[in-house]
RNA sequence: GGGCGUUUAGCUCAGUUGGCUAGAGCGCUACCCUUACAAGGUAGAUGUCGCAGGUUCGAGUCCUGCAACGCCCA
């Protein structure tokens, strides 16, 4: 391996992602890279992420998440804006307390044996140990947060705005307190909201139980999915206009078992196509029936208790688990003959979405939030523009659960959390609301108070965070300065839990969106499309991925080596295309591990020739580029427009695409190709090589660094050591110290060039037809060649001479010449392309054969083309209605077709006569 | 039941305001360890764009219907 004596360039053949993600990450962090300060000189640009669980643990979904935030606030700094990238978690209230809890069962406890206070003493403990490990995984991502703004939504600050937020929703009206039915979780034993609970269709049955009506021989049949409630009955419904029962309305029922009497009612809501069109109402398991019962006034009797076991209602079944009572009362009824049958029956089961066990729909004393008005505001916000969606659709979901959002049931009946900031007087029986603990009831005066032993939903104060996070209720100057943030990235399924309240919440407390854009990254799939979960045992470990390791996927294990946080990077953001849900296999990421490989290797090229090379600092004007310089800045110029212009409308998958494009399919393929004879030869050539050279990489380390961000500073870090001053002006600008803090790339127009991107498909024309014909004839690829180019017109021959030397050294060819409209020579394979013939003379090396199946399957495939074209042109309704140049397009095409078959002809004929 | 999305090469996916002779990566075939890179190079093969209609000079793209798969809501 080349080195020199004054610059180490000892660098290995393949990328090492290990220790140089190591080294920057912690550079970056020690020079305080990430920090945002308010300074009004400056634009700010604000993130905030979605705060990930403290449970939780990185899976591909928040990589793939935090990645395109990072791309996004890495470039917006480098635009000179500034970015503030503000991370943290959620205490994630009955998941932390699962958890905790699960811990306590190890050691045989259970969390009432050691009371509120140490249980929550415990919850803390478990956070500080295991409570930052999803931020160190986010950091091994390369992550730009500014760490030093780390929030939790338990901080002091946060649960101030928390309680500010209750007392004031409180006094405005929102917030009240009512006994109401609610989701119930047995497990959790607290109560949920409704989008909370997880609806999954199961394989159940439709019971359809005889109740005597009183006084008659006669029987309704009802049918329910829930036996068991029964014990709760306290109506039976029928339509008001079902000929079947009118007769029954306001007859009473014999409830059996429970021997109850209960009236037979008519309501609108019964469906009288459903079932027998006869309902058992239980208002206190059923919404449904709870909206009735309070339409008819009837009585709600609990009778499933909180613990998911029968209540003292439940008669003899009194005590029983409620799954046990149901098929118990089953046999029941069975023995009784009131059982009349049993069909199979699809129904929609709600679980709770943090332990998965059944919900129970529980009368109880809660704390709600009225939806309508705070949602009326939200709902205007994104019609008037203020918030937008990306992708578009996205808005209408938004939309569509504000506009049926029902009260939000926000007290929970578990010890982590915000707690209710509500206290009981036991002398007067008041509510003292405060923001600050009281020590006497504001009514009465007495000491006797208790608070309220609920605490708060986690999205409560999940949807404070883009302000609380920021000083609120304070007046910070940050929350001045930082407030509303640019874009909210998150996933699709929290669009309820959080997008939505975030917006109310921002709108009401600060009276603007916390945010104008809201990007809905895709889901990650497995390689079936399945999406990854722990029951299917198909994740991909992201931080596995980067580092290497065993993971065990479908119960196997398996060894992986690490591709490097650039690599897995690089290959997420290659696959997010508009909010698609991404299919993923590990084996993907080999395609980012090549890519930055590949760049690795093109800048160890770059650097050893420029460490050979004194390059100067003198002007590089224009007369001193040759086309392939001027060509690889024209395509730079480019690539640098679209890849702005891609950021800026979240297509990161383009963005990649773009850069991949230029890097791999122009930078490596062609210009360094180009380059090495003129680094070979040395002199001023070499010198504006050099500098091209440089210029181009420094360029391309500035586009890919949002989405490499280690690798390039590595290698802007490398290059930085042969090359410490960039540009192609005189005196070109020193290099920043870090290339995350460097001036993002701007298309610089002046260095477009048509001429020579015109000039270069024609000279990438002529190598490829050389190398097709080596290929089809086995010639060696070092073997060199004589060629004839024979141009169509004057312009093309000189156009074509001027680049001799470069389809020479490209395509191997000792003795080229060009001709306008030559003859073939004797014994040529020969290609025929866009306005140039290319004849290698093969006498002896040629198949005859072989080239006229060649030409005869070409002059087929012009032919077909020729005739499409054709009846494009001579319909008339085409020529009349097409815009002009889409007909001067095709007249153009027909002309070179019509060339191209007379030149092909020509060849077929010749080779017929065996010249 | 209502809504949304997807269906393009063997696989994973691009294809933005209709102009397409439909692209990329992986895989496949042949040749090449050429002094940046075999994690590479060169060349190549592969598509009734889910189906059926319609609009249009022109449809992968727009409209209607149908089918399959996925997701969300009830």
């Amino acid at each position: 391996m080349s080195t020199t004596d004054s610059k180490n360039l000892d660098l290995p053949k393949h990328y090492q992602p290990a220790e140089v993600e190591a080294k920057w990450y912690a550079a970056w962090e020690q020079a305080k890279c990430f920090q945002a300060k308010v300074d009004n000189a400056k634009k700010p640009y604000t993130i905030v992420i979605p705060p990930p669980n403290v449970t939780g643990i990185l899976h591909m979904g928040h990589a793939l998440n935090n990645l395109l935030q990072d791309i996004l606030i890495r470039h917006a700094r480098m635009k000179g804006l500034n970015a503030l990238w503000l991370p943290g978690t959620d205490h994630a209230g009955i998941a932390t307390q699962n958890v905790v809890e699960r811990a306590l069962q190890a050691d045989g406890l259970h969390r009432e044996d050691i009371g509120r206070e140490k249980f929550v003493e415990r919850v803390w403990q478990w956070r500080e140990q295991y409570g930052s490990r999803i931020i160190q995984q986010l950091k091994k991502l390369g992550c730009s947060c500014d760490w030093d703004r780390e929030r939790f939504t338990m901080d002091e600050g946060l649960s101030a705005a928390v309680r500010e937020v209750f007392v004031k929703l409180y006094n405005d009206g929102p917030i009240y307190r009512g006994r109401r039915l609610i989701n119930w979780c047995v497990r959790c034993h607290t109560a949920l909201a409704d989008d909370e609970i997880e609806h999954e269709d199961k394989a159940g049955n439709l019971w359809h139980i005889r109740y005597p009506v009183k006084g008659k021989r006669r029987n309704l049949v009802v049918a329910t999915t829930r036996p068991e409630t029964m014990l709760g009955d306290t109506a039976v419904a029928v339509h008001p206009d079902d000929d079947r029962y009118k007769d029954l309305i306001g007859e009473t029922i014999i409830l059996p078992i429970m021997d109850r009497e209960i009236p037979i009612i008519a309501d609108e809501y019964v469906d009288p196509q459903f079932g027998t069109g006869v309902v058992k109402i239980t208002p206190a398991h059923d919404p449904n029936d709870y909206e009735m019962g309070l339409r008819h006034d009837l009585e709600q009797i609990t009778v499933i208790g909180p613990d998911g076991k029968m209540t003292e209602e439940a008669g003899k079944y009194t005590g029983l688990d409620r799954f046990r009572c149901r098929e118990r009362l089953l046999e029941e009824l069975a023995e009784k003959k009131l059982l009349e049958k049993t069909d199979d029956h699809n129904h929609a089961v709600g679980h709770c979405y943090r332990c998965n066990s059944v919900i129970e729909p529980y009368l109880s004393e809660q704390w709600f939030v009225k939806m309508k008005p705070l949602a009326e505001k939200a709902i205007a916000a994104s019609n008037d523009g203020k918030v937008e969606f990306h992708p578009p659709r996205w808005e209408r979901v938004y939309l569509s659960w504000l506009e049926n959002v029902r009260d939000w049931c926000i007290s929970r009946q578990i010890w982590w959390g915000h707690r209710i900031p509500v206290w009981y007087c036991e002398d007067c029986g008041e509510m003292t609301v405060s923001s600050t603990d009281p020590d006497k009831c504001a009514k009465c005066g007495s000491a006797k108070i208790a608070q309220d032993p609920d605490v708060l939903d986690t999205w409560f104060s999940s949807a404070l965070w883009p302000f609380s996070t920021l000083g609120w209720p304070e007046e910070t100057p940050d929350l001045k300065y930082f407030y509303p943030t640019d874009v909210l990235v998150t996933a699709r399924d929290i669009i309820y839990f959080w997008v939505a309240r975030m917006v109310m919440m921002g709108l009401h407390f600060r009276g603007e969106a916390p945010f104008s854009h809201v990007y809905i990254n895709g889901t990650i799939l497995d390689e079936n499309g399945a999406r990854m979960s722990k029951s299917r045992d198909n994740g991909i470990d992201p931080i596995v991925m980067i580092e290497g390791g065993k993971q065990s996927r479908f119960g196997k294990e398996f060894e992986y080596e690490g591709y490097g946080a650039d690599a897995v990077r690089y290959t997420l953001a290659t696959l997010t295309t508009d909010g698609q849900d991404l299919k993923l296999g590990p084996q993907r990421f080999e395609m980012g591990r090549n890519f930055i490989n590949k760049i690795w290797n093109a800048s160890r090229f770059a650097m050893m020739n420029l460490a050979q090379v004194d390059a100067g600092a003198e002007e590089i004007s224009a007369d001193k580029l040759l086309f392939e310089d001027r060509w690889i800045l024209s395509r730079l110029t480019q690539v640098t427009g679209e890849v702005s212009e891609c950021l800026a409308r979240y297509r990161f998958a383009d963005y990649a695409k773009a850069i991949y494009d230029f890097i791999w399919g122009d930078y490596c393929d062609w210009y360094l190709e180009m380059v090495k004879e003129r680094f070979r030869e040395g002199g001023d050539s070499a010198k504006t090589a050099a500098r091209v050279l440089a210029w181009a990489l420094d360029r391309i380390l500035v586009l890919l660094h949002p989405i490499a961000p280690f690798f390039t500073e590595e290698v802007w870090s490398n290059l930085g050591q042969v090359v410490p001053a960039r540009g192609l002006g005189a005196k070109p600008a020193a290099a920043g110290k870090f290339l995350m803090l460097c001036p993002w790339a701007e298309a610089d127009e002046t260095l477009r060039d048509a001429n020579a991107e015109n000039s270069m498909k024609k000279v990438q024309d002529v190598v490829r037809a050389v190398r097709n014909i080596r290929a089809k004839f086995n010639i060696p690829p070092r073997k060199e060649l004589p060629v004839l180019v024979s141009a169509a017109d004057g312009e093309t021959a000189t156009q074509l001479e001027n680049l001799a030397a470069l389809i020479k050294s490209q395509a191997y060819v000792v003795d080229l010449t060009v001709g306008c409209n030559a003859e073939k020579p004797q014994q040529s394979a020969a290609e025929v392309l866009e306005g140039v013939q290319v004849y290698v003379p093969l006498s002896g090396l040629m198949d005859v054969e072989v080239e006229k199946k060649r030409i005869a399957k070409e002059l087929e495939a012009k032919e077909k083309g020729l005739l499409g074209i054709n009846n494009k042109l001579q319909n008339q309704e085409f020529i009349r209605k097409a815009p002009k140049e889409i007909v001067e397009r095709e007249e153009v095409r027909k002309e070179e077709l019509v060339r191209q078959i007379r030149e092909l002809q020509e060849l077929a004929s010749s080779l017929d006569a065996g010249e």
